[in-house]
RNA sequence: GGUGGAGUGGCCGAGAGGCGAGGCAACGGCCUGCAAAGCCGUGUACACGGGUUCAAAUCCCGUCUCCACCUCCA
């Protein structure tokens, strides 16, 4: 049973054969630091890493390549606008964006290539394709140098374009292009931008052309040719369109499955900063979500699908989350919390099949309500058994209640023996009360602990309480 | 104009020719002093109109609505 992955390329899902077995190296394209990240964002960074953490599994070694693109137009706009270095927006923006991962218990990448970074690499694949006629320097004598569409057989074959059917731009395009449709590969540098914001390069100073930086870092960290490239549905072009065809004209094999996840909506069209319909990470947990409910939310439905975002919906996926996560504990708290090892094979079935999350996850609530059945029937191998099945499901998705990621943040965690111990008095009180069938005095006791966030339930074993409005 | 994709029960969301994924909500029951949690049960949903077939949510034709890309975008 091997994975199968949609490749676009072919438009058809196909068996995952690594390069090199045991293997894979796959190349995402990450954000352009040019604002602080929203939920979209997000999504994407935990579709590829449920990718990543189920070929880790299966016993793959992963080299996951993300980078982040910090230098660009609006990065230098930012910069003029604010009178601040761009290099400062960009890093700010890094930092949110990492805060983000780390909150959503998305693994780091192997390495988080910067564009800045790698001028060089690009330098040398601009050369090759000036020397082997796939790009030309701007006859308007800017600085530029472009891509040469036409020279390239095959240009709109990832991407389903045919180049013949391109709309023709309306503001007339760069003076110096050849082609309408050819793209630049370096910028020259202009004198209305930061002075620290280029490069010196064989046709002058300047900055590189978005697409030809994923080119030169993929080479640079995966080689001429690799398993996966991964991106957004809105890359597919033209960036990866432009970056198969910069790469496939200098002489390199580049990916070897192309893989796009669909966008978040909210309202009528996708979520971004330039449309203002925009939510983020700390305004959900403003309005009462936890990160992990979220990563539940952007992982549940298929990576293919669009998501529109609703807070209904939103709230709906953090309820279903607590049902997973509240038998987890109680069935910690009476087995211990196990060691997670295999995976039940439908759900193996259901990742394989293109990362099926959804048919994925109705074998974990499956599991649950066996498990919970033995729970109310105390059968402590049964609770361990769904207890590890459980756990390894959500580890793969990257879920796990237990997981030490989700303890992180709010630091609150050293009370928990003195909240413990009073609560453990007052549950001491409604003890006696119930003994001696006190039931209003009882209820009391459980109706101020509620008020106070404390919810308790009587279960078997005892009395057990959570904190918390979930 | 070109390209790709989507419309599933009150809601979210899989599936892709026959055997009712899963979750949330609702209702009934069990359990409970009462709750909570949990378990059991209840819903014949597949945008619309035709067609193919013994059988269609799934295939074909047509219609409508929506989204994305063709400009920066996860």
């Amino acid at each position: 049973m091997t994975l199968r992955l949609y490749d676009t390329a072919t438009r058809s899902v196909r068996d995952f054969v690594p390069m090199t077995p045991g293997q894979v190296g796959i190349y995402l394209c990450g954000l352009t630091v040019q604002s602080s990240p929203h939920i979209g964002h997000l999504r994407s960074a935990v579709n590829y890493d449920v990718l990543r953490r189920w070929l880790l599994h299966t016993g793959f070694e992963v080299t996951f390549i993300r980078n982040v693109t910090d230098v660009d137009d609006k990065i230098l706009e930012k910069s003029v606008k604010q009178g601040k270095p761009y290099w400062a927006i960009a890093y700010q923006n890094r930092l949110l964006l990492d805060r983000d991962y780390r909150s959503l218990n998305v693994l780091p990448p192997t390495y988080e290539p910067l564009a800045t970074g790698h001028v060089i690499e690009m330098h040398e694949l601009i050369t090759t394709l000036i020397e082997n006629g796939h790009a030309y320097p701007s006859s308007a004598g800017n600085g530029d140098v472009y891509f040469d569409v036409p020279s390239f057989e095959g240009y709109g074959a990832l991407s389903g374009q045919d180049p013949a059917d391109m709309r023709v731009p309306t503001d007339g395009g760069e003076p110096g292009k050849r082609d309408f449709r050819d793209f630049a590969l370096w910028k020259g540098v202009k004198a209305d931008e930061p002075a620290d914001s280029s490069w010196s390069s064989p046709w002058g100073r300047g900055r590189p052309g978005w697409h030809i930086e994923c080119s030169a870092m993929a080479r640079r960290y995966l080689g001429d040719e690799f398993d996966i490239h991964g991106g957004g549905l809105d890359l597919t072009f033209p960036h990866h369109e432009n970056e198969l065809a910069q790469s496939k004209a200098a002489g390199l094999g580049f990916a070897r499955f192309w893989v796009h996840h669909g966008l978040l909506n909210l309202g009528k069209s996708k979520m971004s900063k330039s449309l203002g319909n925009v939510i983020d990470l700390p305004s959900v947990i403003e309005s009462g979500i936890r990160p992990v409910e979220l990563r539940y939310y952007l992982g549940s439905p298929y990576y293919r699908s669009r998501i529109d975002y609703t807070d209904e919906a939103l709230r709906e996926a953090a309820v279903a989350y607590q049902r997973i996560e509240g038998f987890v504990r109680r069935a910690a708290e009476v087995v211990g919390p196990g060691r997670p090892k295999a995976v039940p094979p439908a759900f193996a079935e259901a990742m394989n099949d293109d990362l099926n999350t959804s048919a994925a996850l109705a074998v974990v609530h499956d599991t649950i309500r066996e498990g919970n059945t033995a729970l109310t029937a105390g059968d402590e191998p049964a609770i361990r058994g769904a207890l590890t099945a459980v756990r390894a499901m959500l580890g793969v998705l990257g879920l796990d209640p237990l997981d030490a990621a989700w303890d992180g943040g709010e630091g609150g965690n050293d009370l928990k023996p003195v909240v413990d111990g009073l609560v453990a008095l007052a549950l001491e009180q409604r003890a006696q009360a119930r003994a001696r069938k006190d039931w209003a005095a009882a209820d009391s006791v459980r109706d101020q602990l509620k008020n106070a966030g404390i919810q308790v339930e009587d279960t078997p074993a005892g009395p057990r309480w959570t904190v918390g409005e979930h």
